[in-house]
Formats: C-alpha cells, structure tokens, sequence
RNA sequence: GUGGGUGUAGCUCAGCUGGUUAGAGCGCCAGGUUGUGGUCCUGGAGGCCGCGGGUUCGAGACCCGUCACUCACCCCA
C-alpha cells in the first residue's frame, strides 16, 4: 500500500483502459465537429455565484456537494460540478454572434459518498446551443446525443422526454402542484413530507409508493403547459420520430436542476442498474443567461458522463475498441552503435507507430517484447545487418521462423514497410 | 451524512479453531550453448499481512480505534 493514493472518489485512468477514453472523447469530438460544434475550454473552477445562481441555490449539488474554497485573495470559488454553468458564463463574456454551437470534455466534482458509476470526480462530455429557440435545435442536440450513443456501441438506451414549460405556465403549474401536495402532506413518504415545500417538482420524481400514489392523482405538468410550449414540445417530438429516435413521453420527469424549461430529456441505460443508469440528461434553459447576467437568449444542452458510458458498454457485452492503439513496428538492436534511435525516428516521421526496447537487452528479450506489443513487424538489426547496412523484416503474425524474414537495404526499410502494410 | 462488506506480492486470491524463515496462479526478470517471439521447462526478484494501540510466552489471524476501498440509501452523470 503506498503512502499516498488518488483522494476519495477519484480514480487514475491509465493504459489500457486510457485508451477507451481517447476512443470516447475522439468520436464525441468528431460528432459534436459533424453537427457544427466548435469545443469550448473554460475554468474548471468558478466564481460559487456562477453555480449558485446557474443549478439553483436549493438543488442538492448546491446545497452539499460543492467544492467550495477560498483562495489567497479571498475570493469564493467552486470546483465546476457540471458543465452548463461554465459554458453560458463563458457566452455571456463574450457575446458571441448566435447560435452559438459549443462542445466540452471536462470533469466535474461533487462531494459525495462515492459509489458504483459515481465519483467525487467524474467527466463529461457535452454540447450547449445558445440563442435559438427553435425546436428544431432540440432535435438537433438530442439527435447528436443519439448517434453517438449509436458511433460507441450502445444498443440499449432509451430516450425520457419531458417538457417543463416556460417561466409563466411552469410556475402556475408548480402553484397548483403545491395545492395539491399541502392537501396530502400526510401521505407523502417520510423524507417529503418535511421538505417537499422546497422544491414541490422533485416530489414528481419520487421512486417511493406514498408519493407516486399522491402524485399521480395530481395535476401533471403536460396538461398545464401553454399553448405555445405544448407545441413546442409537440414538434421536438415529432421531429425526433421522424428521425426514428423514439422518445419515451415521461410527465414525471424533472431534473436535478434549476434552470430548466421546456425541453427535459434523460438517457437511461436499461443495461445498468437503476440506482445510476442515467448516462446522459438535459433541457433547455431559457433563463439561465439573465440569471447570469445577459440578455435573455434561451439555451439548450446536455452532458453525458464518460465513466458511466464506459460502465454501459462493459455492462451490455461491446467488446470493438473504440480506438485502435496497436503498434505498427517494433525496432530491435542489438548492436552497440544504438542503431534504433534514427530508424524510429525516421519510421515515425513517416506516421508508424512504433516502439523499441532499451536497456541492452538480448535478442530473445527484445523478441519477446516485440510480441507482447501487439507490432505486426519487427525489424532487427544485428551486428551482421549493421555489417551489410541491411535490415531484417520479420512479420510477427507468422508462425514460420524462415518464411517470415527477408532482408532490405537500410535505406529502403520505410519503403519496404509501407509496401508490406498496404498489402 | 447513515448502514453492510472488505483491506495479505504489480493483479486475482489461499492462509483451518493464534504457534517456527508468509503461500499459489498470473504478471515481471534471467536462463534452457552458436543472434529470433507466441508453447514448454528451470531459477530469481518482489510483502513492516492498510495504519496505531491492546490481549498473549507468541498475532496475518482475537479485541479496540483509525484510515482506505467497495456496495446500498439520498441524489445524480
């Protein structure tokens, strides 16, 4: 046991797992590039006002799980516990022209007892689209979501979509939701009927019998949105369907933060257990940029967690890696004249991948390790090629020791190489 | 924050009711005659048995504390 070790809740992510990630964040990168994305890099940390006011000062991340600190000019800032806030900070700073298409890779932090799939740090990746309203960009950032999901190799997800309607209806709504719940306090379960006056909608996403019971018997939020918020919602799923992306209307569904209005989606792994098979979730937050200061420009987004996708595509058997990491060559040399040092140099300015051993080890060690990295090719430079100014080819995949060699002039290794990989 | 389980080699784990120099498999390193991998054989390195205290002639085993990991609740990604 070492003396120091990754603080609790964080975990190292090292070879060969690493190369999962770089196969995850790559085709992220690459959709978000398709959909006309452009990535966005802002502070991992910020001023706590930022999150306060952006997740809402009641939500439970706000309440306990943030990592809050003061630094040496006596400034109160937080460590980004998601993703949202940083990123419409960002856009109110700088006002760029609309729409505004941005994709992130990040982690983010919550204190929290971790657990299975939750971490005090774990990572996301995400889009936010700022300065439209128009349906059709909720088709387009969960049609994203969608096909990637599709691009790693998951098969068993499903689509919850809900809509929280704008500022006026969904505050009429919760007035009547709290009637209703002051007139059943009783029947709440335990834990709500203390608290179930601070935020009346997390009652809605309740898994406890009592409240289920109370809730279904009252109003719903699809019956008492307006007119324009139903239709709204009515074309971001039409639009979905018509892409074949069938989203499951869920009237319960209410999320963890504030700033949501409208749109409301979440992406569940039914592979996963329920405790924390959310992989992904978001919605649209038409206040969230005046919350922050800006004009009012509505925004919608969501974030996807890395190490619960990952998590997904353990749990439903997907063994493709997503990004392929073996070695192209490996230089063997065996002479004391470090012949391998420009020959990998030259191979890799030509775009191999290609490895070598040091140390002075032997021959039948240096083979051993050109196996064990996976190269299709060795190349082996002896003190007899270093004589000839030759090189020896061998290919690894075969079995027979004779068959598998041929000589090449120094000078013509690369050429030969490409010729044998190409065929 | 609350509760359960677990901490022995790089990894996965054995160590029976407390008894000598703490084990296995995998991995790692080196050999198996002249420069050649994947199989096989032989040898080797590597552990203050999470940490601190206690009981005992004697503790990896028992007791207390502590830290960490893990799972669950809450909530989320």
């Amino acid at each position: 046991m070492s003396e120091f070790q990754a603080p609790i809740g964080t975990h190292d992510v090292i070879g060969p797992e690493s190369y999962e990630w770089e196969g995850l964040i790559g085709t992220f990168a690459e959709f978000a590039h398709r959909f006309g994305f452009s990535l966005v890099i802002s502070p991992m940390f910020e001023d706590i006002g930022v999150f306060n006011r952006g997740i809402g000062e009641n939500s439970d991340v706000a309440k306990k799980e943030m990592y809050v600190f003061t630094d040496r000019g006596d400034r109160t800032y937080a460590l980004r516990p998601e993703g949202t806030a940083s990123v419409v900070r960002a856009f109110v700073q700088h006002n760029p022209t609309t729409p505004w298409k941005a994709w992130y890779a990040t982690p983010a932090f919550r204190y929290e007892r971790p657990q299975a799939g939750r971490y005090r740090q774990h990572h996301q990746v995400g889009v936010e689209v700022l300065g439209s309203d128009d349906p059709a960009v909720d088709v387009e950032v969960i049609t994203l979501a969608w096909r990637f999901y599709e691009a790693i190799g998951l098969k068993r997800i499903r689509l919850l979509i809900n809509s929280m309607g704008h500022d006026e209806c969904r505050g009429a709504y919760v007035e009547l939701l709290k009637a209703h719940l002051k007139a059943n306090v009783s029947s709440l379960c335990e834990e709500h009927q203390k608290v179930w006056e601070q935020n009346p909608l997390r009652v809605l996403d309740c898994k406890k019998a009592p409240c289920i019971e109370v809730t279904s018997n009252g109003p719903m939020l699809p019956d008492h949105v307006c007119a324009e918020c139903s239709a709204h919602f009515a074309k971001v799923v039409a639009g979905l369907t018509s892409l074949g992306i069938t989203p499951e209307l869920n009237p319960r569904l209410v999320r963890g933060f504030d700033y949501y209005t409208r749109t409301t989606f979440e992406f569940v792994a039914d592979s996963l257990d329920g405790a924390q098979n959310a992989i992904g979730g978001g919605g649209r937050y038409d206040k969230l940029t005046e919350e922050l200061g800006g004009k009012p420009t509505s925004g919608i987004g969501f974030g996807s967690g890395i190490e619960r996708l990952l998590l997904t595509r353990q749990a439903e058997g997907i063994s493709s890696a997503l990004v392929d990491r073996s070695v192209d060559v490996f230089v063997i040399d065996t002479t004391d004249a470090d012949l391998a040092t420009s020959l990998c140099d030259e191979l890799r300015r030509h775009g191999l991948s290609v490895e070598r051993a040091f140390d002075g080890r032997s021959m039948k060690s240096q083979m051993k390790l050109a196996d064990k990295s996976g190269a299709r090719f060795a190349l082996l430079i002896g003190p007899q090629e270093q004589a000839a100014g030759q090189v020896t080819i061998r290919d690894l995949r075969s079995a027979d020791h004779e068959q598998a060699q041929s000589q090449v002039s120094r000078d013509s290794v690369t050429t030969a190489i490409f010729n044998l990989i190409t065929k």
